[in-house]
DNA sequence: GGCCGATATTCCACCGTGATGAATAAATTA
DNA sequence: TAATTTATTCATCACGGTGGAATATCGGCC
């Protein structure tokens, strides 16, 4: 158990031992239920050592997830087709990335603030949304818009680009305004009628914890 | 100092006074900035009585900040209108909501997880996909591409709705295709050349703070 | 090579955090 | 009045993180 205080003999590759460790156990755990002692435990080291070598445990983190997301989203492909397919391509991309690589188990297990617009979004301006517009896709139009919106929360306000941020708020509203547009419009009855498919959320609040 | 155990006579206000020096204080400091412990002061209760109110910290928050949306975001008026104004008025809603009110000082102190994310689209993703369109308004349209892109991360993946999380990739793909595709559409030269405003990152990466 | 200060890496003790459980007492209900 | 529910205090937990002591490595100088 106790080994000598101070530098060890060698140069021991702790940092890899760390960053090893802690990828697996946020893996398997998440964010929230992978402990900094835990890390430390399964990379055999004090735990000490994750903030004197990565800062913190969102250091730390954030180094894994890095490399995680370089080496999986390939944006290449994506940009090199032609033009009229780019939409499709980029989309296939991001849900490509979530859907085919273990990277939804490493995103934020869950910060705190997130619920509330979450909760937000869905039960109130969704509902509302698709309740406004009627008929048989207010729904699947309710959802794009509220991605656009979600989008503009997400891209300005709360993890602001520097693009986004540098704009006045008129030339946000002027960028975006063709887009949200178009998620609102009325979707033209594809020959393929397997439409609806999307329930609305029914229940307007179950109240949840009250 | 110390007051006697067991419930206090009459009926103190006690998640009044929680909820009140809790907007305060979260207002002043942000949520990281803001303990628990710190808020019990302000409230002249015992700390445990958060935990015991609200379940959590987490949980006054958005106790706190339910009430801050609600009151500030009116999203009746943007329904009131014609339709054809719809995405305007909604747009104003949300630039108008972080604009006006101190709502964004409630907003994510910040979780350092979203800066992969930030650093990624704007430096990345933005920057590439700008350069693939080319032309005049290519950063405007690049901009609405990343927000509708931010969107789908941030609605279905980070922090995922549950109307969005019960569709399929290919559900998402389909409703979000109309949307992107006008995102990436070409800007009709506008009459008002008052020339597009947006620069380009410029730099490629100033590499921040290392 | 041999010494020596500067720097790097480790362990340990401890801090403040959010949260929980036991003890306690008032309020409410039967 | 007796039983139950609700509201409070206090002790204590595991957590993430920090500072200091200990011990190694590294660079310069002789």
């Amino acid at each position: 158990m106790n080994k000598l205080r101070g530098r060890p003999r060698g140069n021991p590759p702790t940092k890899d031992l760390i960053t090893e460790a802690a990828r697996g156990l946020f893996l398997r755990h998440g964010y929230r239920g992978t402990t900094v002692r835990a890390i430390a435990a399964e990379a055999g080291v004090d735990s000490a050592l994750i903030s004197y070598h990565f800062g913190s445990k969102q250091g730390l983190f954030g180094v894994v997830t890095q490399v995680q997301c370089a080496r999986s989203l390939a944006l290449g492909p994506a940009l090199a087709g032609d033009p009229e397919g780019l939409p499709d391509r980029l989309l296939q991309a991001v849900t490509d990335l979530w859907d085919d690589t273990g990277f939804n188990r490493l995103a934020v297990q869950n910060e705190d603030v997130m619920r509330v617009f979450r909760e937000y979004l869905d039960q109130e301006v969704l509902a509302r949304i698709a309740e406004y517009l009627g008929g048989p896709d207010a729904t699947d139009r309710a959802t794009a818009a509220v991605t656009v919106i979600g989008g503009l929360i997400f891209t300005r306000y709360l993890n602001p680009l520097p693009t986004l941020a540098r704009l006045s708020s008129a030339d946000v509203r002027r960028i975006l305004a063709p887009t949200l547009h178009a998620a609102l419009r009325p979707r033209p009855r594809s020959r393929s009628h397997l439409h609806h498919g999307l329930r609305r959320p029914a229940r307007p609040a179950p109240a949840g914890r009250g």
